[in-house]
DNA sequence: ACAATAGTGAAGTAGTTACTTCAGTATCGA
DNA sequence: TCGATACTGAAGTAACTACTTCACTATTGT
């Protein structure tokens, strides 16, 4: 489910916008309303709700309304979903390089 | 120089196209060219070529050409960059569930 | 020298995205 | 109950994105 590739890919879609990602930045800090998440972006509360509707949408944010206030906090294991596909692929690399340096280190070694 | 947040605009943008990703991880199993890159991919060779500008201006990958041929690899560092970024994010939400956690804790304690 | 290979660059286009404004609906607080 | 608050939703638009095709250049193998 958390490596669900459509998923995936809403996630990294939804973190290319600056905007979004301030947003995911003032909610790691802690849950917020809407209108503070809002309030430091240059923007109309319209086109925040949008953004949050592309956060909710890729499972990065989870919103919950009580009252007229809908209170945001962030969904750490999607983040962690975004964090391992970089991390496999980074590490897939270096393990590559590591590798290759052993096979170097020990063709030098037969001379 | 890693955490411009320009340079991270571009990272999380250009790891948002799902063809781009599939070059990265192609990439993250060794160097390839142009051709090699856009073999598995359902689409002209030129549309490759503009998805591998916007990677190598991302910083995620570097090309190097020798004769004809375009060498293409990862950029780990940058890969670093764009997890790192996550990352933080995450820790910043866990640790405040931590320290509410313990909150809670301490004060079922004093009853 | 010549054909095949490997990639480049420009122009055009359909679809998407990031906004805007404006008009509306609940809910809350005095 | 009535005005202020906190959103919500629709419609419009300007800019951007992900392609396409086609014409082109440089390099390589025979």
């Amino acid at each position: 489910m958390l490596h669900d590739p459509a998923q995936l890919d809403l996630m990294f879609q939804a973190l290319a916008d600056p905007a979004r990602r301030q947003m995911v930045d003032r909610l790691s800090r802690g849950p917020a309303s809407v209108s503070q998440l809002a309030e430091p972006l240059a923007m109309s509360l319209s086109a925040v709700v949008q953004h949050l509707n592309v956060l909710e949408a890729s499972g990065l944010v989870r919103t919950e309304k009580l009252g007229r206030v809908r209170t945001c906090r962030i969904e750490p294991q999607a983040l962690r979903a975004a964090e391992h596909w970089i991390n496999e692929r980074r590490l897939a690399w270096e393990r590559r390089l590591d590798r290759l340096g052993d096979f170097l280190a020990e063709t030098k070694d037969e001379t």
